[in-house]
DNA sequence: CGCAATCATCGAACCGGTTCAACGATCAGG
DNA sequence: CCTGATCGTTGAACCGGTTCGATGATTGCG
């Protein structure tokens, strides 16, 4: 594999005058610089990556680190993946895709050890131990999700409170008077999930002021839990008329469940999901839905944290706590609620 | 951050000793291990990854090419990718997630610059434009899926043919005489993608064989077409007791059209998926399936390209194609026809 | 015509590790 | 007491880039 060395010797100048050649950040004649960049194409020079990060003190790459717990929907984490290695690259950048359980270990590893330029943080909960660390780091970092507390690092996350809202006021501008809002599990909670409770707290409070009937559950995340609790839920309250879902899993399961209960959407049930239009195309959720825009919210991360990366008065600019403000997809899965339908 | 001279200083040795203490590459005496140990521990040294590279030449990265495409079914892919970054960092090393569209620019942009020891290439086409470039690269490479010609490079891939006779003998051995399968968007087989017709020709040479009535079909790999393309089969062979799918986005998308068109699974028709077990625990599929294995194969292949990058001498062995056996596993979803059932 | 300013190029140092050849100290054997 | 082997440690070179200060050639101006 060439070097630069190899590439000088080829068009007959120092090494410097080629790195310069090809970098540009020197006045070079353009009868050396055609030289520089003949030899470099002749003999397919790429800079080494490892001596050009210990020189620059720059990877190019980016850290994600993302956990794939039990009780979580993968796939709905996919689409953040995504949309963070698509920004990245757009932006120049390598992502390193770290799912390790031990996430402290990790992030101490790929910091510490300066493989990276800068990292993105998921699955962020309420105390999270890995956040002390990232602060602590020489890198900048970003979190997609809201922890307790967000100081020297940039934020971003949707407004979950806002959605349980929306979600409430769309039902209650219909007519409904009792409703179900089923959650992610207990365990995610506990795990400091905080995105569970901001959405749930947020209806139960608006419930409260519009005199409305909530019932707030914890929901699952695998079948056939799943099928059991939507089962067991319509059973005990049959005079609910609207059912709020802030749970992935259990999104994707309830339509198989209305069909074998035979209750029709929006006849019987009226139905409001969180989750995005992608997640929904896949699983083919009839449903309409606050769009959790996981693509926006992975590229609008990254592209604070590169501004950061590149540019020392960026870094030095105050962090930023930006909450997407939750916008209702509308699939038709709402409607009046019929008297005495169930 | 503290570089080995700062630890050699704080030990009073010499930055050659102080690596080989850390090392262990050379006898040092009990003492001044102890110190050097100490004073890496009192500084937090953890050694520079651009430095290591650049002395080593390795560094224990491995580069994981993955294409999300339109007709592709990203839940799917995410099997794939969980096992190789797990296994990867089982083995010590972290994964390069590269989602590029340009896989080919890609593969010669981590290869060159040499940011990785390996490559896993996923998404293989029958004749793939990065396997040449993979080829000639200085790392060693693995695949997850067969293409055209796997010289120079290791294979990894469940056994398609084989998954199409296991699939048409299991309803054979039932007694169906009239099967569909549903394969792929034909577009995945224009890019290439040989595991659509490796299951498809298989599964047509044993059901003539065996002079069963096969009707062979392109699927789809969205909503709303995806429903319209599986009300249309079932209206065009109502004499067709057997279903088999080689396509994940059908597959979930099966249980809501049966649901709608109240046909019973297994009663008024049979049902044998392809995907793997943790899909269907996400999709609540009840069907009967060959397991997939994604993580198995994805694991398989970091394993192999591993002994690869990190032997010489397993760098010289002859190259492996491995095929996992399909493995049915019995949900329930198959039965006898029923006579005139449908 | 001479001096200063400008320009392109170069040599050397540096980034932070690893590794090789050489060195001095210790010890055993003759 | 001298020699040779053994052991632990060291200085220097190297990996492949980038960047700074210096250098020599050219140009402009008085």
């Amino acid at each position: 594999m060439a070097t630069i060395g190899d590439v000088a010797r080829e068009a007959g100048v120092s090494r410097s005058t080629a790195s310069y050649a090809l970098s540009g950040k020197r006045p070079i004649s353009e009868e050396v610089r055609r030289r520089v960049l003949a030899a470099a194409e002749a003999l397919a020079y790429t800079p080494n990556a490892g001596a050009r990060a210990l020189a620059t003190a720059q990877t190019k790459v980016l850290g994600l680190l993302a956990q794939f717990h039990e009780d979580e929907f993968a796939p709905a984490m996919l689409q953040y993946i995504l949309g963070v290695t698509n920004t990245a690259r757009d932006l120049g950048y390598d992502t390193l895709l770290v799912t390790e359980a031990d996430g402290e270990r990790a992030l101490r590893r790929i910091t510490d050890s300066r493989m990276v330029d800068g990292v993105i943080l998921m699955n962020i909960a309420q105390e999270d131990a890995r956040l002390p660390i990232l602060r602590a780091a020489p890198q900048p970092g970003a979190l997609v999700g809201l922890p307790g507390d967000c100081s020297g690092l940039d934020v971003f996350d949707l407004d979950f409170e806002e959605a349980g809202r929306v979600m409430v006021d769309h039902l209650h501008r219909l007519g409904h008077r009792e409703l179900i809002l089923i959650s992610h599990p207990e365990h995610v909670v506990e795990r400091g999930g905080a995105y569970v409770w901001r959405l749930r707290d947020a209806a139960l409070e608006r419930a409260r002021q519009l005199g409305l009937t909530l019932h707030a559950v914890y929901g699952e995340s695998r079948q056939p839990a799943v099928g059991r609790l939507l089962n067991g839920l319509l059973d005990a309250y049959p005079a609910a008329t609207g059912l709020l879902i802030n749970n992935e899993a259990v999104a994707a399961a309830l339509p198989s469940v209305t069909y074998q209960r035979g209750q029709r959407v929006p006849g019987d049930l009226s139905v409001i999901g969180r989750y995005s239009a992608d997640f929904a195309a896949t699983f083919s959720l009839p449903y309409s839905f606050i769009e959790s825009a996981p693509d926006r919210l992975g590229s609008m991360a990254v592209r604070q944290l590169v501004r950061r990366v590149e540019s020392t008065a960026a870094r030095k600019e105050p962090f930023v706590v930006r909450f997407i403000s939750p916008e209702l997809a509308d699939r038709g899965s709402t409607a009046p609620p019929r008297p005495h339908s169930r």
